[in-house]
DNA sequence: AGGGTGACAGCGT
DNA sequence: TACGCTGCCACCC
């Protein structure tokens, strides 16, 4: 590079940071200033540990926009400057040390809110991430499900597409999407990760091809096999069924929790 | 019978 | 555009 693109993006960042500086409310800080204008073309990263290993983390100021496994810290800042259009610089303040550990409680299978930033995503990605965001640890639904629940019922394969890219695994738990007949599907980190990952939240994934929908006889209400309401039939009211179609036909209606996809 | 397989519809990017 | 973390059905043994 030559010195007269150096001067020129001196003389572009000046300006820039003139423009910020000029419409910052007045009467403030100076360590706050500093703070907003840095921050407003800064975010921040950190590591924090997974089942399925180290993970870096990057964050905005509206909440985290990217996780990624692998790679070196340099790595992880290209990919993220590249994809944001941001710098990413280690956060080692007391904001960042906060939500390292907030993201570790969450990785851990603790019902914590994670502010999350998807405004770099598609409409329909981000419906896909926010439905799957609901998706409790120990459950899994079908791509079909995702599907009907953002209001495209045909678009297993466009939910498959939006989870290949989602910018966030684990905090949206995308893992916990499976094929309608029960098999495990793919995964950004492989089907093997996958299955790994939902052995370890309790997920007997042999169960759910044997029998994928339970029904409890007393209520004639059918469920996915891991809806939170199974847990609470009495074992011997349990009825086991290969499609919601059957346990429609034999007088069941749909779990108003898990919503099971009719096909 | 019922698990495996391949073709194809279908959708968002 | 062709492609992909799918679903479904026909067809196989």
């Amino acid at each position: 590079m030559n010195e007269r693109f150096h001067e020129a993006q001196d003389e572009l960042l000046t300006g820039l940071l003139r423009t910020i500086v000029a419409r910052l409310p007045v009467g403030e800080e100076p360590e706050w200033l500093v703070e907003r204008v840095l921050s407003s073309v800064v975010d921040r990263f950190f590591t924090v540990d997974s089942p399925i290993g180290r993970m870096y983390v990057g964050v905005g100021l509206r909440g985290v926009r990217f996780v990624q496994r692998g790679g070196s810290p340099e790595d992880f800042a290209r990919s993220y400057r590249e994809r944001f259009k941001r710098l990413l610089v280690e956060g080692t303040d007391t904001p960042t040390r906060n939500l390292t550990e907030k993201v570790a409680t969450a990785l851990a299978g603790k019902r914590v809110e994670v502010s999350l930033d998807l405004s770099e995503t598609t409409p329909f990605q981000r419906r896909v991430l926010e439905v799957v965001k609901s998706i409790p640890r120990g459950e899994v639904r079908p791509y079909s499900w995702v599907a009907r629940e953002v209001g495209s019922p045909k678009a297993s394969r466009a939910v498959g597409t939006a989870l290949a890219n989602n910018p966030v695994p684990l905090l949206v738990p995308c893992h916990r999407v499976v094929k309608n007949d029960g098999r495990v599907g793919n995964y950004a980190f492989g089907a093997g990760e996958k299955a790994r990952l939902l052995k370890l939240e309790g997920v007997s994934l042999d169960e759910i091809v044997r029998t994928p929908y339970i029904a409890a006889c007393t209520t004639k209400i059918v469920c996915y096999a891991t809806c939170r309401n199974v847990g609470r039939i009495h074992p011997e009211n349990r009825r086991p069924f290969r499609s919601v179609r059957e346990a429609l036909i034999a007088g069941y209606r749909s779990c108003r929790v898990c919503r099971p996809v009719v096909t």
